[in-house]
This record gives structure tokens, C-alpha cells and sequence, in this order.
DNA sequence: TATGAATGAGTTTTCATTCAT
DNA sequence: GATGAATGAAAACTCATTCAT
């Protein structure tokens, strides 16, 4: 009766090693002994080093999005339902740093197809804002704006106020709440995020 | 009478190579190719890759830290140096695509040490862009806010507003004038910054 | 009641396997899976997959020189007893492709210690031959010649005929009667020899 | 002023290791140190393994192909043909053992791929050797006979006879002429010739 | 000074073998 | 007995670095 499959098991350290070290410069081999298993064990559950990566982004991702869609379930103002975006990325961040610092984190120097794909996750992620901006706007709770600029400047926001949190060091330990720089992630994001909803109003 | 110092050709190339692979993907060997140079050449100017790497960040870093400097001789403004230095980042990543993805980006994914390095630097411009925005307030150009979590905010902002242009390939080329991801980075830039001022107003 | 036992499932599979890939790189779970088994359970048969090949090897030669053997009974002519060598050769070939690719071909490039094996089994062959090339040639049978030369010369020619046989893709699958390569190959063996024994002849 | 270059260097290291080894049992390192060289160096001059293997087959091919046509530059009788083929033979499984295993070895246990390459050469040596017994047939050199079918019995008479000398450990130091092995290899093989012409004479 | 051929440490990947179930 | 998940030794291959020219 094991808590964690063993892909979970992987997954986890493998994204504590590629969000340190990049892609190339981790090593399988320190991937399988964070996990506590030997190197040939990781072989058994994913052809290749790229495979793993791949693997790991996806369903790194996917938590990602469902921990959105789970916040955006209760209608809310256009302004809320932002706020919720965000606080789901605070909470992401704060929770699996190390994912975050390699899928959250739009800018990865990664290889060029995980750039790429990334950057289109993030072409999805900025339609879906500038839609909820510009539904804001035509109902009257934000002035008339880009809604794509707006949405950029959303993300560029949000992924500011957690840069600090993702590089401490503690962010590969899993629960990094006590560290200072995770403290009161949240506070300060929506504390950010006030000056980002001004600039909106009026 | 060469144009460029041996030194400076060997930065340009690595810059396009680091950048497009990432250090640990990058070759010796493609660098020297691409600055026209032998393998061994590289060895006479610089100690390791590393090394290159560490005095080509350095070189880079010290280029834009001039350029900001440029733009804020004449005195302005709070809103009018904060302008001039988000201009002159969008300028440098206009004409450095491959430096800026390793400078300017202040999130990559690099070896544990550059990434402090490129944390210290950040550092400091956040310190020195707070002073600006508590100046500002101070002199009633912008309602009191938090200096600190503001200049956060300006830098996601305008790291937000260049990210596009940061991913066309066309950056290694070095004139990316042309791409459509850079047209208008200047313009785009100033609109997505009346968001972040309106926000900072009144 | 199975028909066969466990061994000699194993043992067919290995043929198959080891014939089409060499020794190396044939793996004991490719051996296993086409043996139907699980590939822990080979183990419980054989230490090692390399006393597995010894031992299959052995097994191969002995049904070999009993086919052989069984073909000798019957008291006959120097050329009688030749052609019926050179018969249970053909049809140890056609019966059992992938087995013969290993055991009859004289020159396989096996592992040191396999290739004395055989060459040592080949010796005896050789010398089986020649005392009946010795003997024919003693009663007026065959003209006099070298007895070991024409051993050796007898044994080539009948590998030769066979050969063509020996590359065809369908031997690994045991029945391979209807193969082109197969057809006659019997009889292209005794016209084949006829070209020998009239070298021994007058 | 070195004799040979660096690739014929790694040539017959190669052939050494990969005839007494096979394939996949022969290490790149080993064929290194055996050629006096780094193990990085023969990357230097192929790309992998098995283009290493390739090209030292084909340029082996044609060195023996060479040997073959400089023997057949003066005409001759049939007979007088294919003696010169068959002393080439000789001579190239006397002086290059370990190549020749690879190559003269008609039936080499191989990756697929090579088997089939070995084959199809085979083919082209049979068609040759084919058409000069039906002239000779023609000219009533020899009596009528399947043309085919004894080409293939004249290349397993002259396999066979080289065979023993292929099994010797000798071989591959090059210079085996002092091997009893190879002690009238020449006088052996056109004495075990006898026999096949005279089954082919009358 | 500039070069690139040579090198071997380090990395990914495979697979024979073990052993708990 | 039978199994297959787990393992790590071993092998192909890469590339930073050296050094003779």
C-alpha cells in the first residue's frame, strides 16, 4: 500500500533535478537516486531522459490547469475570476516549486521543442485572459483596453510576484511554506494585483 | 583594422549559441565555427566555457546596464525614467535577442550559480526602480503604494511586454528589426505601460 | 500432457532467436516471451544465458548426429553412406533452419569458446568421412586420393548446396518445406554430389 | 611520415576485433587500444560503430575483388580462371585472416543487414564464376553440367579448404604464413581442386 | 598566435541476473 | 514452480580541453 505510484515518484524528482540543473545538465542517474530507486528502474517506466521530461511537463501541466479550472468553477466578476487565476498560480508555485520554476515560469531556457511548447501553452493561457478582460469590459468593470496587451501584462505580473519564491532553494523540499521567500505569497499577489486592477478601472 | 576585437566576435557567437541551446547543449566547437574561428582559439582568449560563458553574461550585463544609463542622463520625470528604461530594454532585446534571452530574461533556467548571479542583478535594478516609484510618490506623481512590490510589478510588465519577441528565432540573427515579433516592441511597450501608470495614478 | 517440455520449448525459441540476432545481441526476454514463458522462469532451467546456449547447442548436435546415425544403419557402398550423410545434413537444414544456421554452418562467428566447439566437432566429422573415403578408395570404389582433403572438400560442397537455404527468413520458423530455397533441396544435393563422387571416380 | 593512415589503422584493429568477437561482442574501446589509439579517435573518423563496421567490410570487399581481377588480367582456360580465383582466395585468407573471416566467410553469423550485404556479394561471385564454367562447357573444356550448381560447389571447396585456416588464433597478427595452418595453403587448395575438376572432366 | 587532431571523463541506455511475491 | 519489477555493470557516444605544429 504505497502512497505514491512509482511514475509519481519519478515525476517528483525528476522535476526537482530538471527545474535545478536544466535539461541536459541533469542526469538520470541523480534523478533515480533522489527517488530512492536504481537508474535502470526509471527505464522500466520511460523510454528515455526526453521522454521523462515530456511526460513530467504534461502532467505538470495539466495539475496546473485543473488547479485553475477548479477556482474558476463558481461565477465571478471578470476581477475575481483573475484573482483566482492567480492565486491558483501563488498556490502552484508555493506547492511544487520545482514544477513551477519549469512549466509556471514562461521563460525556460529549454530545449527548442519544450520552448515552443511551452509558449504555446501560453498563447492558450493569454486568449483565455484576454477574453475574461474584454467580457470585463463590455459589462462595465474595467475601462476599454487591449485586452491581449492587458492580458500579457496579467501574466508578467503574476509570474513577477512569484519569481522570488522560485528561487529559493527550499522550493525542491515540496512544502516550502516556512520559507520567507513563500511567505505571505498569496497577500503579496493580491496586493500586486491591486495596482494591476487600478490601472484597469475607471 | 578589424571592426570587432576577437574577444567581442567570440561573445556574439556564444550568445547565439548559448541562448538558442542553453549552456549545457552548446558546443565549443559550434561557437568557434560560428565566430570563423578555430576550436583552439577560443582557448587563447578565454580559460572555459565557463569562463566564456560567466565574461560573455558579464560583457552583456554591463552593455545594458550602459544603455539604461544612457537613456536617464537627461532628468525626468518618475514616469518619464521609468519609460526610458522599460525602452531601453525593449531596445536591447530588439537588438541583442540572444544576450537579452540570457540577460534580460531574469528567469532562465541556467547552472545554479548564473542563476544567482542573474538574481543579484535583479536585485539591484528592483532596488533602484523602487527608489524611483517611492520618489514619485513622494513628489505626488504617483499615490503611495508599496516601492518595492511596485517595481516588481513594472519589471513583470516589461519583461511581459518583450517575451514575445524573445521567442522568434529570428533574434540570432541579430537585426531582428524585421520579424513582426519585434514591430512596434516600442510602441507596444509604451500602451502596455499606460496600464501599469493608470495603475500607479490618482 | 504437454507434448513438449519446458526445455525444449526453451530451446526452440533460442534457436530462433539467437540464429537471427547472434548470441549477443539475443535477449533472454525475447527467448522467453517467444517461448511463452516468463523471462525469470528461463532461469529456473538454465544459470545463464549462456549456458543455455552451450546447452542448446549440445542438444542440436546430438539430434544432428542422430539423424545422421539413424541414416547409417543400414550397411551400404562408400557413395551410399556419403550421400545419406549429406541427405541428413539437407534435411537437418530444412527441419530445423535456425538450429542448423548455428551447428551445421561449419564457420559461424560465434564466441571464441563456441567457435572450438564447433570446430572440434567439425574434426570429428572430418575424420568419420575420411576413413569411409579411406575405405571406398581401398575396396576400388573411389579412385586414391587424400583421404582428409577429400573429407574436407565433401563437407564444403555439401554446405554449399545448403546454404542458400540457410538465408531465407522462413527457417526460423521450423516449417520451411515450402520455401523456394528449400524446394529440392535434396535433390539439388544429390546432383550437386554427383559433380564429387565423379571427382572420385575411375 | 607514418606508412598508414589513420583510418587503415583502425581497418584492420577493426577487423581483428570484430572477427574474433562478432559484432556486437567487439567494444569500440578494445579496437581503440588494439589500433594505439583514444577511443574519442575513431569518432573522429566514423560516426559510429556500425558505420566503422561497414566501411571496413566494403573497403575489404573491394581489396579482395582488387586481388581477384589483377589474377584474371591474363587470359587463361576456364580451368586456369578459376585456379587464380581460387588462389586469390587462398592468398587473401592467408594474409588478411582476420578480414577474410568477415568477408571470404560466406556464412558469417551477422546483424541481418551485413548477412544480406555478405549474400548479395556472394550472388555476384556465383553469376561470375557461373558463366565461366558454361564456357568452358561450351569449349569442351569440362562436360556438360548445371552451371549454377557447380559454381556453388566450386566456392564450397574452396571455403572448405581454407577453413582451418581460418580457425586459427594466428590470423589476426597478420603475418600467419609460419601458422601449420596455413603451411601450403596454396598446395592444398589446388590438390582439393583436382577433385572438383575432375568431376568435372570427361 | 592560431589551429584542429587526439583524448578520456562522463552521460545515456541496455539487459543479464536476482529475488520477493 | 513461475513471475516480472528492480538493479547496476558495461558499452556507445559526446565534447571540453590539451598540445604539437
Amino acid at each position: 500500500m504505497r502512497e505514491k505510484t512509482k511514475s509519481a515518484q519519478i515525476f517528483e524528482a525528476a522535476a526537482g533535478v530538471f527545474a535545478e540543473k536544466g535539461f541536459h545538465a541533469a542526469t538520470v542517474e541523480e534523478i533515480a537516486s533522489r527517488a530512492g530507486i536504481g537508474k535502470g528502474t526509471v527505464y522500466e517506466y520511460f523510454p528515455s531522459k526526453e521522454a521523462l521530461f515530456r511526460a513530467m511537463l504534461k502532467a505538470g501541466m495539466q495539475s496546473y490547469l485543473a488547479a485553475v479550472r477548479e477556482r474558476l468553477k463558481r461565477p465571478a466578476s471578470a476581477r475575481g475570476a483573475l484573482e483566482q487565476i492567480a492565486l491558483a498560480h501563488a498556490c502552484f508555485v508555493r506547492e511544487k516549486g520545482a514544477l513551477a520554476r519549469l512549466i509556471a515560469d514562461e521563460q525556460g531556457c529549454l530545449a527548442p521543442w519544450a520552448r515552443e511548447w511551452v509558449f504555446r501553452m501560453r498563447e492558450r493561457k493569454l486568449e483565455a485572459i484576454a477574453k475574461l478582460i474584454a467580457r470585463g469590459a463590455e459589462q462595465g468593470e474595467f475601462r476599454p483596453v487591449n485586452p491581449r496587451l492587458a492580458a500579457e501584462v496579467f501574466l508578467g505580473v503574476v509570474g513577477a510576484i512569484c519569481l522570488p519564491a522560485l528561487f529559493t532553494r527550499e522550493c525542491a523540499s515540496g512544502r516550502g511554506s516556512g520559507s520567507p521567500a513563500h511567505a505571505g505569497l498569496e497577500s503579496r499577489m493580491l496586493e500586486g494585483l491591486k495596482i494591476f486592477f487600478h490601472g484597469l478601472t475607471k
